[in-house]
DNA sequence: CTGAAAGCGCTTACAG
DNA sequence: CTGAAAGCGCTTACAG
């Protein structure tokens, strides 16, 4: 009576009064609670009735203190507003429920100390992991995490970090693709629509796309846009396809980037993809599949990473690199189809 | 030194042990971490150093127990894979993270008892709010997290729950402008690509809308999608656009419509918008300012949205409906451009 | 302003 | 299988 005096209001039963109304002792509920604890089928009834009738809930969060296991997951994520990071974030937590797993999610804006800040706050909740999906934290912060228990998973971020998972995609085969591609549908003059931006994954695409072409025999004119948006790639448009030599295939870093660059083929030079220019994408985003764009792109493996966080947060193996490959999604963009 | 053998391998250090390395007592360093809470500036001063040096963080999961403050928020969400979503999660998650709540996500999927499951897990974490933005709870779910003192906060959402506090966008305005930007534009007929998914704000935008078009002496031709959908979209512009008394202006309940009945309308039909047709949309998506659409439409208010979202959840104040309005967002895809 | 003590709601050796 | 007890890491009246 007294105690219930102090508490909020907050009509929420106890374990304690469970094991009350069931005449069991408080670890009995507990344990009928605990996946794999010995209690017996009489006992356990008992309780579950009681609970039934009090509207029980384990509180995770006082378990959480004790047990590892019901401790959140958290996902430090930015621009949700952009395809790419939508459909990551879905996949994520999707999975991450379907493990029994909780998702606290930290909005992390491109001011440069907030990866830090929010790493911060993943402790503060002890957080069992920490997911890392946008933003570079740095080192010590991930030492910091890692020393306290907490497991650091990096998806397409650079590989400093020893002690930290990553989770990188494998941009080989996929670059090798692209070229192959453009060279089949007949290319002449190849295009790369690129991004000063320095993002790992996006200086990798680069990298390989530039060698893969030069390996055909292609010196591909480069445009370097500030960042990988809808309107980087109108701006690379309006470099590369002035003037003379128009180039007749070009891959973009980013889908968004192949959407503004199609629109502005389209409306400011008059062109037709894919009879007057070739185009390629990366991500498989939505608006990829879209008619006004029809884009020829490579998918990232949403629903792989997704469950490769989990298995991280749920092993106990040692912190590793996992690859992962992509997918070819054909569509309109480019001439001719798939080889068979 | 027992008592660290029970332990899990987790590094943090506790209250206690920055109390012994401060010389001070358990509560003094509570005191310390607490807003508002009576310390003297010396105190204060040792607790810190000491919390420095230890790499102390308040544990916010045992906090949570006892203080309501620092309990998560938990976020009820689906179609993160959609622009609306997208953007209003980044809005709430920003916002709330400004006001120093944490934000637990709960992926809603399409199964309509997940949405019930959903708050459920919200109850085991003790969630100060839930916040609604997909699906519909039952009505007696919405009951036993109020009963658990909770707040539930309905975005968008049908209007049954007497208990809980309701976020509703004031659609009527901008139905009235949206009719009268159509007929500004010089439109004779007009039509509404319409959805039968029946979510309870667009059901609201399509009446409001044929009630504001027959004031004007309108009689909109309507077509109602499955979905509310870039597909969806198309599919009413086929069904539209077709055969005789072609309409000359249309609206479409959401963004992601609006374009697919535009590049419908260019592909399948070889129409100019707006010369041949307008389109006004709705919900400001980014791609709603691409170029290939520059559609006219209506922004939610997402950050206010947010801002009273994290107002609800801060204050005492009894359930209540919040009624926000909708501004217009002008582009080119209506012609003449807004009244002076 | 401060500390000792009781409390929150859980888990988990320990002894039977 | 079971309960009493000690523990987790915090907060907050209470008395000084």
């Amino acid at each position: 009576m007294s105690a219930n005096l102090r508490k909020q209001p907050q009509g929420l039963a106890s374990a304690a009064e469970v094991a009350r109304l069931a005449g069991v002792s408080r670890s009995a509920v507990s344990r009928t609670f605990t996946d794999g604890a010995s209690v017996s089928a009489k006992t356990r009834e008992k309780v579950l009735a009681a609970a039934k009738e009090l509207n029980y809930h384990v509180n995770h969060l006082a378990r959480g203190i004790s047990k590892a296991e019901s401790r959140p997951v958290c996902l430090l994520a930015s621009n949700m507003t952009k395809p790419y990071h939508g459909l990551l974030l879905d996949a994520i937590t999707r999975e991450l429920q379907a493990a029994g797993r909780m998702a606290m999610v930290i909005n992390v804006t491109a001011d440069p100390e907030s990866a830090q800040a929010a790493l911060e706050q993943a402790l503060s909740y002890r957080a069992s992991a920490s997911v890392v999906m946008s933003g570079t934290p740095p080192e010590a912060m991930v030492s910091t995490c890692i020393d306290a228990g907490q497991r650091v998973i990096l998806i397409n971020r650079s590989g400093g970090h020893a002690d930290a998972d990553h989770i990188r995609i494998d941009y080989q085969a996929a670059m090798d693709d692209a070229v192959f591609m453009l060279k089949r549908a007949g290319c002449e003059r190849l295009a790369l629509a690129g991004s000063a931006k320095g993002t790992p994954s996006l200086m990798e695409r680069e990298r390989l796309f530039l060698e893969a072409a030069a390996k055909q025999g292609y010196a591909p004119r480069t445009f370097k846009a500030p960042n990988s948006n809808y309107d980087d790639g109108a701006q690379a448009a309006r470099a590369l396809l002035a003037g003379r030599d128009r180039p007749d295939g070009v891959f973009c870093l980013t889908d968004l980037m192949a959407c503004g660059l199609i629109d502005s083929a389209r409306l400011d030079f008059g062109l037709k993809v894919p009879t007057d220019l070739n185009v390629i994408g990366f991500d498989n985003i939505p608006q990829a599949a879209w008619a006004g764009y029809g884009l020829t792109t490579f998918a990232q493996p949403y629903e792989e990473i997704a469950r490769t966080v989990v298995r991280i947060v749920a092993d106990e193996t040692p912190a590793q690199v996992h690859s992962l490959p992509t997918a070819a999604q054909w569509r309109q963009s480019v001439l001719f189809g798939p080889a068979d």
